[in-house]
DNA sequence: TATGAATGAGCGTTCATTCAT
DNA sequence: AATGAATGAACGCTCATTCAT
């Protein structure tokens, strides 16, 4: 029988990833000390431990919960059958992400994340799942497209997919890196690089 | 008078640099330390030190070198006049990168740079400036299709460069992270995406 | 008036002494946490520290428990009088020792609990007393041994109690360090030591 | 070329060595914290580490040097041929095994490192091979003994070197931990015990 | 009686950097 | 110019123990 609750279970577990993902946002992934935690939380050390086994794992959970919103987001938009033309889907995601993306938005840690994927073999793994499922929405997405005769027929709809998918780490990197870019900005920019029959009304 | 020639001096930053980039690919930049360094250039704490005054300068220096041939690359192709038309320089860059990318190429530290410039303010106004320079090549290459027509007037140059330049980064990861994509795909993708006069033939 | 009963307190203390000795013996006694111990019994922190207020007080229990067991296996043997001869006495306790520390015997712990009465002062008080206790056993064969005229008129029997004594520890360490010695063995070895009349028939 | 003489290496080894076994002598080799073995050498976390590449290696370092000794000293006299008898072996052994253990001499980290055997697999294997090899010591001298007829033809030499080793641990732990044993009071004690034929001179 | 969440000092170890030689 | 021994703060994590429930 628990000594307490679950919900109070799951309000430690929320201190604990919220103190995280304010310290990853403030210092970094590697440059947040788990002492850093500790004290954002208001937690002991063993406090935390008991929830998370491993900074590692606390990195895991803030990326899943990243990623997580990232999936909700996307999968609205561009899971819908018949599928959205391109430009309004991208219209339409380029501000969810800027949100996602914007101060303190759990999105900030995407690239360090990437990262990951290149440094860290245990980590990196759970990068390149999560990576690998966003992307395959996008190839749903295009194959959808290919369905409906957006795209001309025998088109590669995977080859397109990687390409769209590609799209959104580079408006990402440069609304949180650069900062100097909005989502209207993408979308006037893609807007006026595709083909016409891909603004088509859908159907 | 230098005590050394300056041909020694920098044969000695080459072995540092080489001994660093090797230690970067292999373990990450964070992971990597300065003993590492030390070992596999063959060189003492103190001749690494006096050549680069810290790691960070090390690593300031490395992808330096990284955008440097990311930028001798990208030039040629996209600064010409007339601009060739964009599925042509995607198929052009496409391989560049694939191979900057591939197995120990530079490139390979993207990623953890752009991480760099979220949580380390030092080295992240130098990965700002250099991310910036590349966009600023591709934003000249959009506005010099604009000016000879390829793209309609009116067209905001700089959301398309924008665009543009973003697919790179998604191209990159791609690579690096999934390892699933060839520079052929980017280039049918981006293809099938854009729109017929920007395929058309230059001037 | 208790709330549970005798037997069930007792059935409790069991259960956590068999499930320290049972960590004890697979890890060590500094290396088993209490977490461990709680594991292994299935209880709570708070049950076992009902039951023993500390770690050290658990290692005197189980640790007294081992010599009660070396006391009642040794004392029927060495204190009956008239005494038997001694080459007869190793060959009863050689195998009564190596029985209990075999496999997760009892005096498996026996070199850590020697170990603790050099480190530990509140615990070394413990071992030395129990030590203590059990050469006095031997002491007291020996000096049966010297009244029965086995031991030439005097001799020093505190000085030869304490060397047979000395012989267990040797045989101990042999059966649970290198685990390559057989009671026999001692038994053999020990007897074409000792002198003739030592192994002389009793009275 | 080395910064510093190789002699100077050597101090510094010794340096912490000898703060190494005054702290496992003072308070046990796991109650030990490295930060006890900085403060006791006077040299930082680095310098020690630079010597000695984890705790374990540094009690691997400290009881080889005391089964050295211990070897040192058993050595001359128990590996002469023809070998002297076995009383007089004891009666020379015994106060140099006790000068050994009295006070801070090494052998009284003996009892741990038998401890650590049973509970540390690394450090076991090492803890055994010394032990097998200061035993191997004893059976060659009882199959000296054999040779020359000290023993009776057919004496299981193997076995009676396994007794004789025995009773060193026994006299080392009652020194150690008891404190109430002198060489004299074990020579003594063997000496009533052993057949007379071990005692008649040599050749 | 029993629970188990919480504590927080302490652990072994690493590492960027310095400086006497 | 070059060495490499030395520093010492900081790291991620553990654990005997307590106490509100």
């Amino acid at each position: 029988m628990p000594k307490v609750s679950a919900a109070h279970r799951e309000r430690r577990r929320r201190q604990i990833l919220d103190a995280a993902l304010a310290c990853f946002l403030r210092k970094g992934l590697h440059e947040t000390s788990m002492q850093d935690i500790f004290a954002e939380s208001g937690l002991s050390a063993g406090a935390v431990y008991r929830y998370f086994p491993s900074k590692d794992e606390l990195i895991k959970a803030i990326t899943a919960e990243a990623s997580a919103a990232m999936n909700a987001t996307l999968g609205p938009l561009i899971t819908q059958d018949p599928p959205a033309p391109f430009p309004e889907v991208i219209a339409a995601v380029a501000p969810r992400i800027a949100e996602l993306a914007r101060d303190g938005g759990p999105l900030c840690l995407a690239p360090q994340a990437w990262a990951l994927a290149l440094s860290d073999p245990g980590l990196g793994d759970h990068v390149r799942e999560t990576m690998a499922m966003i992307r395959d929405l996008w190839i749903g997405y295009a194959a959808r497209l290919a369905e409906t005769g957006a795209l001309p027929p025998g088109t590669d709809h995977v080859a397109v997919g990687k390409a769209m998918f590609g799209l959104m780490p580079g408006f990402l990197l440069q609304t949180v890196v650069l900062g100097d870019i909005t989502p209207d900005e993408l979308a006037t920019g893609v807007g006026a690089l595709v083909r016409p029959d891909l603004r088509a009304a859908r159907g």
